[in-house]
DNA sequence: AGCACGCCGACT
DNA sequence: GTCGGCGTGCTC
């Protein structure tokens, strides 16, 4: 009589539902089968990595069919409460658990051939890694110097959550240079006094800088730190994962992709700007970053703090409810004032320039002439103007003068932006934001052979030589991906602006991310109608965190006596609320009413929402397959009153690199009617399908739940 | 998903 | 006669 076989059940990186059984051979891999090894297994005719979900004696599946586990990673198992994590992300982003897994395992630990070798690596690193700590610190402050509503946040913070084994969610609201990150870093490390714990922060993508990096570290001098966000290098990558899942380090710092980290002794999470939409994965699992913590903090009861100027308005209501603590801190750390909001009503002609006008441009100008004046003002005050446009390249489209040529991107349904000659290239391309296909600029009109071809609109580039134009005697820098690359990223042009080198910033988003700068005394936001003009029902959400988030750079200017900056915004619609509230700097005036207008509506987050992507060759299949799911949720009696389902639409960018795409917003104010719906969507699609392509039509459709753009 | 198997059209 | 189109089914 044979013993009795040891049989596992093994989860890989493919759409497909199911576990797959394989033997395990106790003695050839020096060790017992855990939940969460991470192994490698013959799987049809290749060898893949997969995750060890179940252990047991038999197996569903005809038992002399089963293949062997070929290896076994030098890595204990994932800890069960990460598991749990990654079942509860699989489930509720409507993804197979073996694409949700092994995404979040770094390179390093994918490949086989080199877990031989892992802890030489891990020890060669060991040695880097002790070179690399030599970073200075900076910024560090302590408790003493907290200023009193600092203190009086991290009083509450620490009042509760002494006690072990506690959820609890806060929200810390407070406005730029209110000092937040001071306070939840003086939290942490009170924290961290535990020898064994571990803690998670998390930051958008555009944040995790060296400077923030330095500071954190500043902090924490005797724990171990591991950074994880996609700059990192795959081997640093593989380090960082390592030290997390193991204990060993004690501060996990990363964006995004750093909250499906496994960590054994988590106990407490910070989630800071919490509102970012960089937080929510676009593809893959699309996961919100931010609401898996919470998740995970909740599963964990452990205490996790979401931080921001501008609170999305989900964690602002919780926080209202009482459903969150709610901790603010509304006196501003360094003593600068706020910066003065200034709207610009561009259809009033006082504020244009006339003919007239000395100082006027000779061509027609791109800024109005109170934007133009205010400037002016600025720089003989010796003082530095940020300028933004989120609107890269030096125009969005060129035209025909002659007849009614566009310069069209032949795979998308979108205009080639004109790039001047040194931003992509030496010389001056059309290049599509959407598929990244560069193409020359014609001489001549390819309709009509028109050769006085024309620019419309302007983008960044146009705008930095207007500028130029205007100030001759201004040193002026552009800041966009473009010339980041061109440079040695972002960060020098950052340190540009910091050491006072520019007068006049010309720029995207970007450039509000991140730096303190420290002698800002204008911002202009030139296209905020554009970003308000939306399908999407969260634009005027996001672009009030925008500019709130901007215009707390004019502000920052902490030099003592001194007057904060000002905002201008050029704007048809002054009234318009976003821009009211702003005015009065009434951040939760701005939410409330916000939160009334989506309740009236019915919208998020007073409901929950998913998207079923289509993608095909022609819309017109795209459409006819979710019309055909629209039918077939009806038949199944999926529809009722708490199940809305719209009709299906082309999506805002309806082709893009040659595919064509459309989308079904599905709808309800219960999470688990949506939940089950979901599933059932699922279920029917995958029935009919290929891992994600339909096998009628070859649709390539996707589930998405909580889109943030719609 | 990725891949092999298999059954029909048009091309050396 | 065979090359290749993609519909179908399988992977422990
Ligand atoms: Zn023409
Ligand atoms: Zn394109």
């Amino acid at each position: 009589m044979k013993h009795k076989p040891i049989v596992v059940q093994v989860v890989i990186d493919k759409p497909l539902a199911q576990g797959f059984d394989y033997l395990w051979d106790a003695e050839k891999l020096g060790n017992l089968p855990e939940i969460g090894h991470i192994v490698e297994v013959p799987f049809a005719r290749s060898k893949v990595i997969g995750l060890v979900i179940k252990v047991s004696d038999h197996s569903e599946y005809e038992i002399e069919k089963l293949k062997t586990i070929d290896r076994l990673a030098p890595l204990p198992p994932l800890d069960p409460a990460s598991l749990r994590l990654m079942n509860f992300a699989s489930q509720y982003y409507v993804h197979a658990l073996g694409e949700t897994i092994l995404p979040t395992i770094p390179k390093m630990w994918k490949k086989a051939e080199d877990w031989e070798k892992a802890h030489k690596k891990l020890e060669s690193a060991g040695k880097q890694a002790k070179k690399d700590g030599n970073v200075i610190a900076e910024g560090l402050i302590n408790q003493d110097q907290l200023n009193s509503s600092q203190k009086n946040a991290l009083q509450a913070l620490l009042s509760e959550g002494q006690k072990r084994n506690l959820f609890r969610a806060i929200l810390l609201q407070g406005q730029t240079g209110s000092g937040k990150t001071a306070v939840f870093l003086n939290w942490l490390a009170s924290i961290l006094q535990d020898e064994s714990a571990q803690v998670l922060l998390l930051v958008p993508e555009i944040n995790l800088t060296p400077q923030l990096e330095r500071r954190v570290r500043a902090y924490f001098p005797n724990k171990k730190m591991a950074v994880l966000h996609s700059g990192v290098s795959e081997k640093k990558r593989g380090v960082a994962w390592y030290e997390a899942m193991t204990g060993k380090a004690q501060i996990i710092l990363g964006t995004r992709l750093a909250a499906l980290t496994p960590m054994p002794n988590l106990r407490a999470i910070v989630v800071d700007e919490e509102h970012d939409p960089s937080y929510k994965q676009q593809d893959g699992t699309r996961y919100s970053a931010r609401d898996l913590a919470i998740w995970r903090a909740h599963d964990q009861k452990t205490p996790i703090l979401l931080s921001s100027a501008t609170p999305s308005l989900e964690t602002w209501m919780a926080a209202q409810s009482g459903r969150y603590e709610y901790i603010r801190l509304d006196q501003r750390a360094q003593g600068a004032s706020l910066p003065g909001v200034h709207l610009i009503n561009t259809r009033d002609p006082q504020n244009q320039f006339s003919p007239g006008d000395a100082d006027a441009p000779k061509q027609k100008s791109l800024i109005t002439k109170t934007l133009a004046r205010a400037i002016t003002k600025t720089l003989k005050a010796k003082k530095q103007s940020l300028i933004l446009i989120n609107r890269r390249g030096y125009a969005p489209v060129l035209s025909c003068s002659a007849c009614s040529w566009l310069s069209k991107c032949t795979q998308c349904s979108t205009y080639t932006v004109m790039h001047k000659a040194g931003a992509l290239g030496r010389r001056s391309v059309l290049s599509c934001h959407h598929c990244g296909l560069i193409k020359s600029i014609p001489s001549f009109c390819p309709d009509c052979g028109n050769a006085d071809l024309k620019t419309l609109g302007h983008g960044t580039q146009k705008l930095e030589d207007a500028i130029e134009e205007m100030w001759p005697h201004a040193r002026v820098l552009r800041v966009d991906t473009d010339s980041s690359r061109k440079s040695k990223g972002a960060e020098a042009l950052f340190q540009e602006i910091h050491d006072g080198n520019v007068d006049i910033v010309v720029g995207t988003q970007m450039i509000a991310k991140g730096h303190d700068y420290q002698n800002i005394g204008l911002v202009a936001v030139l296209d905020a109608d554009s970003r308000l003009y939306s399908a999407d029902f969260r634009a005027a959400e996001r672009l009030f965190a925008q500019l709130v988030q901007v215009a707390g750079r004019a502000g920052r200017s902490g030099t003592a006596g001194d007057n904060g900056g000002d905002i201008f915004i050029e704007t048809q619609y002054p009234e318009s609320p976003v821009f009211q509230y702003l005015l009065r700097h009434d951040v939760d005036g701005f939410m409330a009413f916000t939160a009334s207008e989506r309740e009236e509506a019915g919208l998020p987050p007073c409901s929950y929402q998913a998207l079923v992507h289509a993608e095909s060759k022609s819309l017109d299949k795209a459409i006819r397959f979710l019309t055909e799911l629209k039918v077939h949720m009806k038949t199944k009696g999926l529809i009722t009153k708490e199940l809305k389902v719209y009709d299906p639409v082309p999506k805002p960018v309806m082709r893009v690199a040659g595919s064509e795409r459309a989308q079904l917003l599905i709808e309800s104010v219960n999470r688990k009617v949506l939940q089950e719906a979901l599933e059932a969507v699922d279920l029917e699609l995958r029935q009919d399908s290929q891992g994600r392509i339909s096998k009628v039509s070859r649709i390539r459709w996707l589930i998405e739940r909580d889109p943030i753009a719609i």
